[in-house]
DNA sequence: AAAAAAAACTAATAAACGTTAGTTTTGAAT
DNA sequence: ATTCAAAACTAACGTTTATTAGTTTTTTTT
């Protein structure tokens, strides 16, 4: 049959790695089979395995690699010289652009990381944990200098993350001009709801 | 071995459900096998024949009896006779109450309605988009009344209900003093981001 | 053109899947 | 006690699963 064909994306490793992300993001991890994405390569099963050491190595190359994007700009983002509010709307606006310009990968990283095998599971746990602390220590030094106001940080944490991440209606045909305006509204609606009002 | 025992819950068939919600929730749909089911209730696969039709039964059974109460709700709010912020208000307050006390069912309704075979998944999907459209026409009016500030609806529709569906952090521990807390904080962030502000 | 390496193939594995059939046990009604 | 239905059981079914082994084809290197 056909050859995996080397396209632009990088190596035949990242070919399958790309295919095997839609099939994951439309019937999740446990409901897609090698055989699925052997064939929207166009190929046999067993064939995949010349280039990648499993279904679980899969899924681990997809989760680690986005954790590790999300972990390097929260760390980038927590040395500038700037207002808490202003680090977090830096973050919202990351996060949205994330899941533009890799929506399938953030997207499993965000839903199917259960199905990750022991002991990578334990690990992504503790840096999904990690990661989430730091962004509401952000919160409640803002709220402590009066740019944000007073609410509960791990829930405000946990209402931005779901926002964003839970946006699913976004890579529907082509429309890249709605972009903006879905990144415009959510920063509107979040910021617009953490900022401190007086009164 | 053991017999189920219907509990408070309800029919033996209830039981099935209760389990199975629990685990489709931490596992996944496809991910939970039948034998898992009948292992948490202590009882052999097959015996869940005598009172369910099918794997795919109980997933219809769950979607169908939330989204079910969530149009009852939004058909009374809509006839209530108070402003559009108010009412979306009102409907994220009762997504929350839904989510606190519904949790499992809800999030299976929220996660895996995907799995639901056909023709359930094409009619789930045309109510699940009727519903959102319904709620971003209240949005709509209470723009063009400057209840709430311009934004896109259908974007802010999207963002308020990910916020909710996507919260996991509740059910741990029977911390049933944070939930008052928990829905403050949401309510806070999401009307807070809405509201009409001049200037 | 010959040799070596890469990557496809077919065939087959053992395990797990949802579900059915047929049988035995249990609990309640007569 | 006997009868009858409900609900459990064991055994098995036909598929599908991820993966391995061994072989052949294709591509690259010499």
């Amino acid at each position: 049959m056909a050859k995996i064909i080397p396209g632009k994306s990088g190596s035949k490793k990242d070919v399958i790695t790309l295919k095997a992300s839609r099939l994951f993001k439309e019937k999740g991890f446990p409901a897609t089979s090698m055989r699925d994405i052997a064939e929207a390569i166009g190929v046999e099963a067993p064939s995949l395995y010349n280039h990648i050491e499993s279904k679980n190595g899969i899924l681990i190359d997809i989760c680690f690699r986005i954790a590790h994007l999300f972990t390097n700009n929260l760390r980038e983002v927590e040395l500038i010289n700037e207002s808490n509010l202003f680090k977090i709307k830096s973050i919202i606006r990351f996060h949205i652009s994330m899941m533009i310009e890799e929506y399938e990968s953030v997207y499993i990283s965000d839903h199917e990381w259960r199905h990750l095998p022991e002991p990578f599971l334990v690990d992504y746990k503790t840096k999904r944990r990690g990661y989430r602390n730091r962004l509401a220590a952000i919160i409640q030094k803002g709220i402590d200098k009066k740019e944000i106001w007073s609410l509960n940080p791990h829930v405000a944490v946990l209402t931005i993350l779901s926002a964003i991440g839970g946006l699913e209606g976004w890579q529907r045909s082509g429309k890249k001009i709605e972009e903006k305006q879905i990144e415009e509204t959510m920063v509107k609606i979040l910021i617009g709801g953490l900022k401190y009002k007086p009164g």
